[in-house]
DNA sequence: ATATAGGCATGACAATAGTCAGTTTTTCTG
DNA sequence: CAGAAAAACTGACTATTGTCATGCCTATAT
């Protein structure tokens, strides 16, 4: 469920150096303190709904996330992942579009809710802050330009392969060397544009070829660099 | 081949309704024309290359053109078009990355180019052009994730039919009622992200069912309803 | 601890899409 | 306009991926 949280000060955010939001001056940051709501969601609840209109952006304080739209079968296509110090919500809020894509925690999340009018109030004060939006959203688009030729061009296993090495670099791995993010073997299917069971085959496959460890449904990577060739990646 | 071409003002530019640049201030327009230089490139020729590091960025008065990527094995990949009142490059200037995706015309061009200083003098000093260019970028940002979402979830036959149908939005047709770009076969195939081949076999299952008619490099639309509907296209 | 729903796994089969080789047609260039 | 080059087309074959059916396993809540 939704909560109005704890209040956590933007001051002493853990992000701050990370976060777009964080690269404003230290009296900007004082104003989103008092604009600014903080909120709590448990794992697997929507924060944002895909065609709903929005109020506002959301800055991660901790927490995982998927970005995800619905084909047109109802079929879940994952988009991107967040985590800390990550803004959601900013695309339609700046294009005055729809949400283009549902954001689900896949773990319990805090994070700080910024209302339209003061993103767009600090727009018009801060053109470093305009900046560092239009920076973020341009690297996104070069992002999904890559996914896009990546989804036309290689296989389901090359995209299997190289979805397991973005999910190690977005969430990294724990004390055991497993990624720090469960995902159901849908969730994955959902990422790579495949069928479940092609997930679950090719898993075992990679498996076989020792370049991962299935616990369950914590995956460690044991071959990143063989991973890298089979996913063809080279960046 | 790029030549400095005749100059045209931003005033009279019929494109100034549409773009983002037409959004500012008369006494901008101006300035800009001040700062830009008019460029003529005939057909086929790479404006920008991807990897490059971007010296500034195209306002296109007239002409058509393809933004693509090479994938790894070095087929094309194309992203999207683009055509009058367009502006080309700003992604990779804004994010100061490099190029992502190489822009070649399809037909003869001519553009405004505006160096990079200008570009961040106009941000800095018109938040009126900042809020545009975030706005095109947010966009083009949805429509990015309209497409991976089709590309992973759509099948060779859909994505044609709806390939089709977003030729027919940007391009319009002519006279005949033939779309008014000529694309060859393999440009198709790479931007539904499939073989050659298969585009032909499907371009003439389209004819045998009345879909289309081809005439050459040349397609008529003649049912674009049920072409919508072979591409589950409801939007 | 145990029930149970959702997730995981596997096999058999079908459908889709890619590859390769060879021919014909169209388009481009001088 | 002719010749060359590129593109379009066709057929046969193969590889990849999806679908459906079925049984087992394991997280999660009571």
């Amino acid at each position: 469920m939704k909560h109005s949280g704890e209040f956590f000060s933007c001051e002493t955010c853990p992000n701050k150096a990370h976060s777009p939001l964080g690269n404003v001056s230290d009296a900007s940051l004082g104003e989103i303190d008092l604009g600014k709501s903080c909120v709590y969601f448990k794992k697997g609840q929507m924060m944002l709904h895909e065609g709903n209109k929005p109020g506002g952006l959301y800055c991660i304080r901790t927490g995982k996330l998927k970005l995800s739209r619905m084909g047109y079968d109802g079929k879940e296509q994952i988009i991107r992942f967040a985590k800390d110090g990550d803004l959601i919500g900013y695309r339609s809020l700046l294009s005055g579009e729809s949400i283009s894509a549902s954001v689900t925690t896949l773990e319990d999340t805090h994070a700080c809710y910024l209302p339209k009018t003061m993103v767009f109030e600090m727009i018009e004060k801060n053109p470093k802050f305009s900046l560092e939006l239009m920076k973020l959203a341009c690297h996104e688009l070069g992002e999904a330009s890559k996914i896009i030729t990546n989804l036309a061009q290689k296989s389901v296993r090359e995209r299997l392969a190289e979805v397991l090495l973005i999910l190690r670099e977005t969430f990294g791995e724990n004390e055991e060397g497993e990624l720090d993010i469960a995902l159901t073997r849908e969730e994955i299917a959902n990422m790579v544009g495949t069928a479940t069971e092609s997930v679950i085959r090719l898993l075992s496959e990679f498996k076989e070829d020792g370049l991962i460890e299935i616990h369950g449904r914590r995956l460690a990577l044991k071959n990143v660099k063989e991973l890298a060739h089979v996913g063809k990646v080279y960046d």
